[in-house]
Parts: structure tokens; sequence; C-alpha cells
DNA sequence: TCCTAAGCGAGACGGTACGTCTTGTCTTCCA
DNA sequence: TGGAAGACAAGACGTACCGTCTCGCTTAGGA
């Protein structure tokens, strides 16, 4: 079955490539089906066989960053705390940068935003529950702060990839780490570790 | 045309609340223009004679939002500072939720979402320019702090709606505000007032 | 309400005479419901307001031929006999060719052949019992005779269409009187009527 | 060879009989490729390796009946008469009732039954022109007569086998001669032999 | 008071995209 | 080496929406 199995990749692979060059080049809400098969010069059935949907389409595109990301990070085996988290997934933007406009700039679709989301909040309460104590601010929660840390993550990346990398990943990091460390520590009763 | 106005208003006013009541049900994605004609009992050509899309319904929702709002600002007339901003901002949200969850809730659309942020930025940027210095941060822009004040507003204001106001508008405004303003801080030379 | 009614009819008419003009062409089996909708320009979704299917199309045109047969027949009111009926309709199928070779012509479908067929049927099978008496044969029914009676008209019928009317209404009507009517005598006790 | 070319057979017999199968069922115009191929548990691309077709396939089911035929043909090798051919035709439809239905039951397709058309016109030909005279009808040609005796005979087998033989093979001969004979008579000048 | 223009509902229409289904070809695997 | 398995391109199908349009009805403001 590996013959068989290769034909199937290629084709899936084919027709991935084709909905990130759309997206890149019309947005993802101005695609058709029509484009992608034309594009990957496949045929409508074929589509329908591999994917249920565009939106199934756009996800797999998202497991492929995942898959991606999961192997650069078993690599860089120390990122220990929130900030090496988000040095890693800036510098990891870097060297995929076509794959992260899709997932994350402007001509993405929402389904993959939320994906990425979901997957960055996962990380990083992982992160936050390791290395800080618990939240002593009177007003917020832990859902709050979270929350925050993600978005904040998030519009910064996004900003970053829409303009084409303007400053380096190390640069990033660390307006991130000065963007958001304050509200970190002031939320916080012992921060065990600030990784400054 | 006194009276021809009115009833061009009675009927623009219907398809909005259509639309609103479809969007608290359904979300902005899964709804019709057929579904929007059948809950306002319109005909298909006068819809079509009064927006040119969905969207453009969509947008007309944003301006009474923004209508209500320039007159609650209005009326509350010391908002000089950021901190008074997303206060009243807060509170008016409170008052008009079935509004703001169409235009920042979870199943609101794309667009709308862009206006409200193009709009609270546009707000935004002037207190920053009136109240505080020169971004004097090594690596950090204005156009960056912005994004990050206005990103992190919106992330908290959809927060709050979407979970149905579980705190107070006063307690969300303390929240921003501990949340950004050491970021402010750190940004910029000399802070000409801080509304604290 | 008229006016619609004449627009529905319009297209209705449009989509007909499509179908006709394509039978004749290249049969009904080999059709396309594009190809309708090419030749007559209406939208798809107009075809499938006004017809279920192709089929559905096809049978309108039986019935197309139906009322016009109807009404040829209500000014020709002698109709009494097997062999005035046979007359009639040939004389019928002369004047209407086009509609005819659609019907039961050679490049014409299953279905609407199945309907011409009940209908010559039902009308042969009310002279019967008018001018003929009960079956006396000891062998042969009513269904069966009739059967043959309506199989060799058709028959008859198709052919001479299939070959453009090589001899004259009168002929033909002639030529099946002389092959059917011995069997209809043989078969039943009285001839009431024999028409000769 | 041997060894392979049994499998060969098996491979077509098991397709032939999976149509015949699904005919009787579902009747010819809703049989899918894949139907038989799911019946006769057979890969897609043997299928093709074998039959150009549906309607090829379709067609050698109507090349069994015609062997089976010619073998029944010459055990009874008195068949001089046209009557005597149409005996013997019900005779051998009774031994093979499902073969018929497949191919003049009412759930067959238009090319197998054209092909029956043909063959049974042949042979009726051949009797005509050995039993009979030339056609003296001032009207009737010899084309007609032949198209008359081919479609009465195939109207009635059918009318037969779709209700599952509710008289004998002797009858329906009977039957048939009683329905055209004098047609024929009529049409011809000098029967040489009458069969009856 | 009439009457003319506008707002409106109803809905037919051409068009585009969808997801499904079937066909016939082609490639790979296996006995 | 040839049959089985099944991926594939092609393209028709019937459905769902869209935005345009034509049509009469109602109703209001000016004659």
């Amino acid at each position: 079955m590996t013959k068989e199995d290769r034909r199937v990749k290629k084709t899936r692979q084919a027709l991935q490539e084709a909905l990130i060059g759309l997206i890149l080049e019309k947005g993802y809400e101005a695609i058709t089906v029509q484009d992608v098969l034309d594009r990957a010069d496949v045929g409508r059935s074929t589509f329908y066989a591999h994917f249920y949907d565009l939106e199934d389409l756009l996800q797999s595109e998202f497991e492929v960053l995942q898959a991606e990301l999961e192997h650069h990070m078993s690599q860089h085996p120390s990122e220990a705390t929130l900030w090496d988290l988000s040095r890693l997934l800036f510098h990891h933007a870097q060297g995929y940068l076509h794959l992260y406009k899709v997932v994350v700039g402007k001509t993405s679709g929402q389904i993959i935003q939320s994906n990425f989301y979901r997957y960055v909040s996962a990380q990083i309460r992982i992160r936050l529950e390791t290395d800080y104590g618990k939240v002593t601010h009177k007003l917020l929660t832990l859902d709050m702060l979270e929350h925050h840390l993600v978005s904040s993550f998030m519009a910064l990346l996004r900003f970053w990839i829409d303009k084409n990398l303007p400053y380096s990943a190390e640069d990033m990091a660390q307006i991130y780490q000065d963007l958001v460390q304050s509200a970190l520590d002031k939320a916080c009763s012992a921060p065990v570790n600030d990784g400054a």
C-alpha cells in the first residue's frame, strides 16, 4: 500500500499548496472549490474524497503547521518559560512565513485562527501554571489573564506577519515581553521564574 | 415627504432589527438574505433598494452603535484620558449589550469587527497623542503600541460580552488599566496624565 | 397576475422548444440539462423551478401534443369508429410532424412513448367497447386484442414518421385497417359497426 | 492457457449474471457499473477489460440468448414456416424466462430490444421470402408488412412475458397466427404455404 | 377630489457555487 | 503476467443563494 499512499499524499499536498497560494493571492473568503481544483489540477470528486470542505482543507493546513511546530519544539528543548515559547514561535514564523500568513495573516479564515488561538492558549496555560503562582489580583481571573496573554501575542504576531517581518524575531520576543510582563507580575503572587 | 421618509426609516429599522435577532440566534455567517426578508417581512427588491449587501446592512448596524456612542460621549464631556474612554465604552456596552454582541461578540462578522476596531483605534490614538509624549522605547513603535492597546481592549471587551457581563463596567475598566498601563509607561517618555 | 403568467409561459415554452430541437438533433438520451439551458437561454434554477427533471420537461411535451390533439378532435366530431380515430391521428401527425417525432420517433425517450401508448390505448378501448361486442375468441382476451391494436398502430405510425411521411395520411389509415381489421373480426362476436 | 480461459469465462459469466439479476430487480435504466461490480465481486478495471460498456455487457446477454436459440433451432429442424418459427420462439421463451425478461421484458433496455428486433426481423424475412409470393397489396410494402409482423410478435411476446406466461406457448403461437395471418393473406398474392 | 409618483411585496429570472454521483482511465499490487 | 483494487479527472446532476428585474398594489401630497 506504500505506493498508493504516496499517490494519496501527493494529491493532498497539491490541494494544500494550491489553497496556500490562493489564500496569499485573494484571501480565504474569496476562494472557490473550483479555484483550488484548477490550480491543483485535481478532479472535483477527488477533492471531496479527501476533504469534507474547503474549511476542512484549511484545517489540514493548520495541522501541517502544528506538526512542523512540534518538530521544531522537540529540537529546542529548553522552552521552559513563556518568553522562551514566544521567542520560539516568532522564530518559527520567520522560517515558515507563508504558512503563518495562511494561519494568522489578515487573509486567513476565522476557523484556522481559532485553531491557532486554542493551540497557543494551551501552550501558554501550561507555562503559566508551571512558572507562576496563584493569581492574586483582586479582580483579574486566570482565564482573563490567559486571554490577554494569548490575544496580545497573536495581535503582535499578526501585525508582524502582515507587515512582512519588519523586525527580527528576537526583537519581537522582547517587545512582547515588555508589553505584557508587568501585567503578569501585577496579577500573580510569586513569579517563580521570570526568564528575563 | 415626511410620511414617506418615516416609512423608509421603518423598513430600514425592521431590517436592522431582524438582522440583530438573527445574529444573536445563529451567528452572522449562517444568515441568508432570505432569512432577513422573512423575519422583517420585507420584499426582496426592497432590501436591495436600501442596502447593497448583507454586509452593508451589517455595517449600518455599526453606524447605529456609533451614533449612540457619539450621543453618549457628548453627555459625558470629560473623557479626556484613555482610561476614561475605556470606562465609558464598558459602560456603554452594558447599556447596549445586544448591539455590542452583534458588533464584537463571537457570532458577529469580520467586517463589523474591523469597523469597530478602526473606530476604537482612532479614539485611542487621539488620547495617546494628547496625553503621552513620544514613544521612547528602543524597539516599540507607536503603531505597535496602539495595536496592542486596541487589541487588548477589544479582547477584554469581547471576553466580557461573550460571558454576558459577569463583572461591573468599573471593574473591567480597572482590569484594562492594570493590564496595559505599565506597557504604556514603559514605552513612552513622559506620561503627561495617568488618570488613575 | 396575467403578465406574470405570460412570463412564466414564455419560459416554459422556450424550454420545451429547446428540448424539441435538441431531440431532433441528437436524440433524447444524449441531452444534458445544460444543453437545454444554453439553447433556451434560461438559468439553471429557473429550469428546476418549472420542471422536476429532464423527463418532466419531456412529459410536458406530451401534454402539449395531447392538448393540440384534444382541440383537433373537438373540431372533427364524428370520430365514432376506431378507423376514424386512426385516420385522425395520422392526419394530426402530418400537421405536427416535429412534435410527433419527439413523442414517438426513434430519437424520443421511453417515458413519453409510454405516455402516448397509454393515451392511444385509452382512446382505442373506448371505441372497442362502443363499436364491438364481446370478445368471443377462445384464447384471445380483450387486453391482448387491445395491446395488439395499439402496438400495431404505434409501430405503423413510428415507421411512417421516422421515414418522414412517405405516404399520405389517408393511405396510412387504410393500411392500418387492412392490417388489423380481420383480427378484430375474428376476435369479436358481432361487429356493431365496421366503418369501412 | 485453458485455466486462464476458464477464469476469464467465469468472470464474464459472473458479470452477465449480476446484470441479469439487477435488471430483474431494478430495471436496466437504474443500474450502475458499480452495482454490477459489487454483485459480481469484480474490480472496476476488470469490468472494462472485458466489456466496453454497460451496454456492451447487455449486448453480450443477447448473444447468450441467441446462442441458446441457435442450439434450440438446430434440434427442431422443421421450422419451415413463419408459424413454426413463432411457436419455437414462444417455447424457447418459456424455457428461458429470465433471459427473455432481460431481453424483451419491460425492465430491459432499448438496445437489447433493438438487437432482438433485428434478429427476429431477419428470421421472419427469410420465412416471408420463402413461403409467400410478391406483395400485391396496392399500398403495403414488404418493409411495412415485415415491420408489422415483427412488431406484433414482439408486442405479444412481451405481453406474455411481463405477465409471467399466463398461457401455454402453443396458445400464444395460435393467437399470433390468428392476429396476423389474414393481414398476410390480404397483402400477398399466392400463399405458398399457410402452416395452419 | 382625483392623480401621479414613490415605496413596497411578491416572486420570476440568470447566474454561480456547492456537494454528490457516475463514468472510463490509469497505476499499483499481488498471486 | 494478468486480474483485482481503487485513486483519479471529468463532468452532469439537483440545490441553495445571490442580485436584478418586472409587476401590481397601496398610499400620500400636490393638482
